[in-house]
RNA sequence: GGGAGAGUUCCCGAGCGGCCAAAGGGGGCAGACUGUAAAUCUGUUGCUGAUAGCUUCGGUGGUUCGAAUCCACCUUCUCCCA
């Protein structure tokens, strides 16, 4: 992860949803001088602040947060697009002489910097995906995924044949680029990191998590997540939307349908941000260069004092 | 006090003589991930020196070549009549 230029360094904050990245991050930013960049695929829409646990402007105390409230819930969004946009704040925040943090929980937008990946120009086709889920769903995924065996066995072996997205996308790139998305894979990451990434995973005991999520989820009911959602409907979002798909909002949404009572829809969304904790603490176990914070925010300032020996030890 | 039914692996729950270490779901654990990623998908979940062996289906004893499944008694629980 080193590179030449030495005054490049961008701090990363990594970490399941509920382990206090945001807090964190915030008294990290005070303390170094630094403004924070969100990787949080949630957090990048407007209108969803209580279930995406945005930080208020309170208590971003000051600190300068990117990434957050910059598109509409019914847009398209991507990593590609985050990869670009996250990297002109870090240009930006450095020129100023701050340092750049990183914080969130979207591991694949946050591999998208520390690896420097490079999106090739692909194309998205909703008629081609329409056209393929159709052949999913009536002859079986089995058949998508003898397709793309033809085309591009590499990734066929990668991706199960369940996964339709993964099997579509694979063959929506070799259809619209007659490459495979396996050699555009490779391709992409031929260059090195442009910065010293300096990356922390925060985490605690997998029970005070699940505790924290759970105490997290009543909060959020009780500040008026049902009503964001209605209000999200109101506006004319849709439910399949990617927005309205996040957690938090999916769950509720089936309660105001009735098709589930609210303490139902609670319970569900409560286990399925454990899950997605689940899913992000492995996502970082494959980040070798990151270290762990494992300690409880209560250890907050002792965690700082790592931080800001790493850098200075980097400057 | 009389009658009916039920006790299954961490939980719920199926199984009703062999194909049962026992369906399914929950929960747990582990993993994959390049333009929908808070999404999508996969594996595993009695024990062990493990293509085999060992101990499980309330308890004890019995029937049978063979039982979670049948019988007897005991025990706990639920419901109905009192």
């Amino acid at each position: 992860m080193k590179v030449m230029d030495n005054n490049k360094t961008v701090v990363v904050i990594a970490g399941p949803t509920a382990s206090g990245k945001t807090e964190y991050a915030i008294k990290l930013a005070q303390t170094i001088n630094g403004e924070v960049i969100s990787a949080d695929s949630m957090q990048i829409y407007r209108h969803m602040d209580i279930g995406t646990a945005k930080p208020s402007k309170e208590e971003m105390k000051g600190i300068v947060h990117h990434m957050i409230d910059i598109v509409d819930p019914g847009e398209n969004y991507s990593v590609a697009l985050y990869k670009n946009m996250a990297e002109e704040c870090i240009e930006d925040i450095i020129s100023k002489g701050k340092i750049p943090i990183i914080v969130g929980g979207t591991g694949l937008y946050i591999n998208s910097l520390i690896y420097n990946i490079k999106f090739s120009k692909t194309i998205k086709d909703d008629d081609f995906r329409k056209k393929m889920d159709d052949i999913a769903v009536s002859e079986g995924p089995e058949v998508l995924h003898e397709r793309l065996q033809k085309v591009d066995p590499e990734s066929a072996s990668k991706i199960h044949y369940n996964n339709v997205k993964r099997v579509i996308r694979a063959l929506e790139v070799y259809e619209f680029t007659k490459k495979p998305i396996s050699q555009h894979k490779k391709e992409s990451r031929m260059e090195p990191p442009k910065y010293e990434y300096l990356i922390y995973v925060l985490n605690m005991d997998r029970k005070d998590l699940y505790d924290r999520i759970d105490k997290r989820v009543d909060k959020m009911i009780e500040i008026g997540l049902v009503e964001e959602v209605e209000r999200l409907l109101d506006m004319g979002y849709k439910a399949g939307s990617t927005a309205l798909q996040g957690l938090g909002y999916k769950e509720i949404i089936y309660y105001l349908n009735n098709e589930l009572s609210l303490d139902e829809a609670i319970h569900i969304l409560k286990r399925d941000t454990r899950r997605y904790a689940k899913r992000q603490i492995t996502w970082f176990k494959a980040i070798n260069e990151a270290t762990w914070l494992t300690s409880e925010y209560i250890n907050l300032e002792k965690n700082i004092k790592v931080i800001r020996e790493a850098l200075e030890t980097s400057i």
